[in-house]
DNA sequence: AATAGTATTGCAAATGTTTTCATAATATTA
DNA sequence: TAATATTATGAAAACATTTGCAATACTATT
C-alpha cells in the first residue's frame, strides 16, 4: 500500500478505486452527512490506499475560501513582532487557516508587490503592520473588497480596520515617567522613522510630554539606531564617552533599550543611578534582564490574539463594519531607571 | 478609473476591455515575448483601468508551480529561528517564492497535520526544521515526492536532503571548551528535548566529552528549562542558591544562557569569575550581552540562504538528487567563561 | 508577384474540484 | 399497498486559467 504515486492520484482515481463518482467523494471531504456511512469508508480506505491529498487551489476556484490568511510584517528578524506573530497565527491556525507570510524590509514599496502577491494567490483576509501604506496598497485593498486588519496601531481614523495600542501615548507615558522622575536632560534613540509610523507616533508623543513639561531636546541629544542590540549598543556607547551625557535615555523600542544598557555596562556608566533607561514594547526577556528594564508594555500577545480572531470574524463575513480594536499600553516601572 | 469592481474581474473580463481573446491575456503574463508589443499595451491599460489580478490558484491546476514553499517550524516566538527563517525567506522572494509558514509547537502529529495541510496548498518544496520527524510525515513527502529538505541539522545518513549543523559537534565543542578551562563540576541546562533533535543531539556529544574527560554529570546537575529567557532564569536562580553549586553551566542554547546570567547577576554571583555559562546558538545579541557570551556558533544566516538556494534549484529540477551541505559550528570564547 | 516562412491571434480542450439538479433507492405514513 | 417523503448517488455544468493546434496576417525571398 502507499506506493509511490507521484502523478495523478486525483479526486478520479479515488472515485474508481472506491467505484463511485468524483461526486461523491467530493461530498465526503465537503459534507459527509450527506454520504453513507459505508461508502464513506470505501472512500476513506481508497483515500489513504493511493494517498490522495486534496487540491486546494481547485477548490478555491468555485469561490471557497482559500484557506489562507496573508501576514505582512516588515521583518521577521526580531523580537519585536515574533510574540505578536506568535499569537496572531496560533488563533488563525486554530481557526483552520494557514499563513502566507511575508516581509518587505520597511520598504512600502517592495510592500505592495508583495500584498499583490498575496491577493495573486487568493487569500482570504490579509494583515498589515501598522498603519502607513501606500496609496496604492489602500487603494488595492479596497478594490478588492477583502477583509484586511491593520495590526498594532490603533488610529480612530483608520482606513482600514485596526487593532492595536497608541504608539502616540505610549510615547507619552515613557516620557511622562521620565519626566516624573526629574530628569530634564534626556537623550532619544530612535529607529529611522521611513516606512514605520510605530516609531514617528512614539517620537512625537515623547516630545510633546517633554515640550509641556518645558523640556527641550537639542538635535544632539537625538540618536538613530537600527532594530538590532548590536548596532543599538554601538551607538549608545559613542554617545555615553565623555562628561556632557544626559541623565536618561528614551528608546523607540526594547531591543534598543536593551543595547543602551549593555552599552552603559560596557562604559562603566551604571544603571539606574547613574543613568535612567526607558524602554518601548516590553518585549519577552526584558523584564528579566538585570537590571531589568522600564518600559512601557503593549499587549502583543492580547492584540496578535484579538487580531487573529477579528479577522476570522471578517472573513466568515460576521462582522462586516469596519472594526476599531484599542488596547491600552501600561507603565512598567522596573530597575532601570531611577529619580534623579 | 480602479472602480470599486469586488466581483468578476477574470481574464475574460480583461479580454473584453481590451478586446482580444482570453489566449492573448494570458499569454501577455506567460510568455510576453510571442505577444505583439502593441495588443500587449492595450492589454495592460485593461488590465490596471479593472485592477485584475491574476489567479495563482488557476493557474496551479494547470501543472504550473504554485509559487510557493512551505516553511514549518516548532515556533516563531523566539529568537531561535527568527534569523534562520529570515535569510531563508528572503533568499526565497528574491527568487519569487511567497512562503506559507506554520508552526507546531513541539507536536509531530501537529506537525504531520500542517504539513499535510501545505501538501493541500500544492506547495513547490516543503522546508522542515530538524530531522525528527514522524514516520507519517517522511512517508507523505516521499509518497507526493516533493522536494523537501530539513534545515538546522546535518546528518550524513539523513532521509531527506538536508542543511545546517551538526549539533551533536556543537555539544561536544561547549564541553570540551569548558573542560580546557578545567570546570569539573558543570550543570547542564538544556530544553525538553521531546520532538527536538537538536537539544538531544547537542546533550549528547556534550556528554561523550566529559565522560571521555573522566567527569561525571550527576542527575542533580541536570536540569530542565523551557525556550524562554524568563523560565530559564527561574530554573538557574534556584539552581544557584546555597554553598553547593557547580562551577560551570553549559546551557542547551543561547536564549537559556542568558536567562541564567541573569539570574546569576540577580542572585549576585559573579560571572565569569565565580560561574562559567556557555550558550550554543550565537543568537543575535549573544555578543552584545554584558557579560558577553561564550557560546558555539551556528551560522543561522549561512544556513537560511543556503537551504533556501536549494530548495529552489531542488523546485527548477536542477537538482535531483539527495543533497545534504554541512556548515561548520565555530567556538565563540567571550565573557561569560574563565578557567577556573 | 508568387511562395515560403514567420509572427500573432483565437478556438477549444484540459486542469481538479464543487455544486445544482435529477434520479434511484429506501423508508415512512395513511 | 400505494403514495409520499427522505436519503444517497451520479451527470454535467461551472470555476479561471493555460496551451496545442489551426488559422490568419504579415515579411522576406526569389
Amino acid at each position: 500500500m502507499a506506493r509511490k504515486q507521484s502523478s495523478k492520484v486525483d479526486i478520479i482515481a479515488v472515485a474508481q478505486a472506491a467505484k463511485v463518482s468524483p461526486s461523491t467523494v467530493s461530498r465526503t471531504f465537503n459534507h459527509p452527512d450527506l454520504v453513507n456511512p459505508a461508502t464513506r469508508k470505501k472512500i476513506d480506505r481508497a483515500v489513504r490506499r493511493l494517498g490522495y491529498i486534496r487540491n486546494r487551489a481547485a477548490q478555491a476556484m468555485h469561490g471557497k475560501r482559500s484557506g489562507t490568511v496573508g501576514l505582512v510584517v516588515p521583518t521577521i528578524d526580531h523580537a519585536i513582532f515574533a510574540e505578536l506573530v506568535q499569537s496572531f497565527s496560533e488563533t488563525l491556525e486554530a481557526a483552520g487557516f494557514t499563513i502566507l507570510m511575508t516581509s518587505h524590509g520597511y520598504d512600502l514599496e517592495r510592500e505592495y508587490a508583495v500584498v499583490r502577491k498575496l491577493l495573486e494567490h487568493r487569500v482570504d483576509g490579509v494583515a498589515l503592520i501598522g498603519l502607513e501604506h501606500s496609496e496604492e496598497t489602500y487603494r488595492m485593498l479596497e478594490q478588492q473588497v477583502l477583509p484586511a486588519v491593520a495590526i498594532w496601531n490603533f488610529d480612530a481614523g483608520s482606513k482600514i480596520s485596526c487593532v492595536g495600542a497608541q504608539n502616540y501615548v505610549a510615547g507619552q507615558m515613557a516620557a511622562q515617567h521620565l519626566v516624573d522622575l526629574g530628569h530634564r536632560d534626556i537623550g532619544l534613540v530612535f529607529p529611522d522613522m521611513g516606512g514605520n509610523d510605530r516609531s514617528a507616533d512614539r517620537m512625537r508623543g515623547a516630545l510633546e510630554v517633554f515640550a509641556a513639561a518645558g523640556i527641550d531636546i537639542p538635535e544632539v541629544r537625538k540618536w538613530v539606531s537600527p532594530y538590532s542590540v548590536a548596532q543599538a549598543k554601538a551607538v549608545c556607547a559613542k554617545l555615553l564617552v565623555g562628561q556632557n551625557r544626559p541623565t536618561a535615555l528614551l528608546c523607540g523600542n526594547d531591543v534598543i533599550a536593551q543595547g543602551c544598557i549593555y552599552a552603559a555596562a560596557q562604559t562603566g556608566v551604571c544603571v539606574p543611578s547613574e543613568l535612567s533607561v526607558v524602554g518601548i514594547g516590553d518585549f519577552k526577556g526584558s523584564k528579566e534582564m538585570e537590571p531589568s528594564l522600564t518600559t512601557v508594555r503593549i499587549p502583543a500577545k492580547t492584540i496578535g490574539e484579538k487580531a487573529g480572531g477579528l479577522i476570522v470574524r471578517l472573513i466568515a463575513g460576521e462582522e462586516t463594519a469596519l472594526i476599531r480594536e484599542e488596547f491600552p499600553t501600561e507603565m512598567m516601572v522596573r530597575g532601570s531607571t531611577l529619580a534623579r
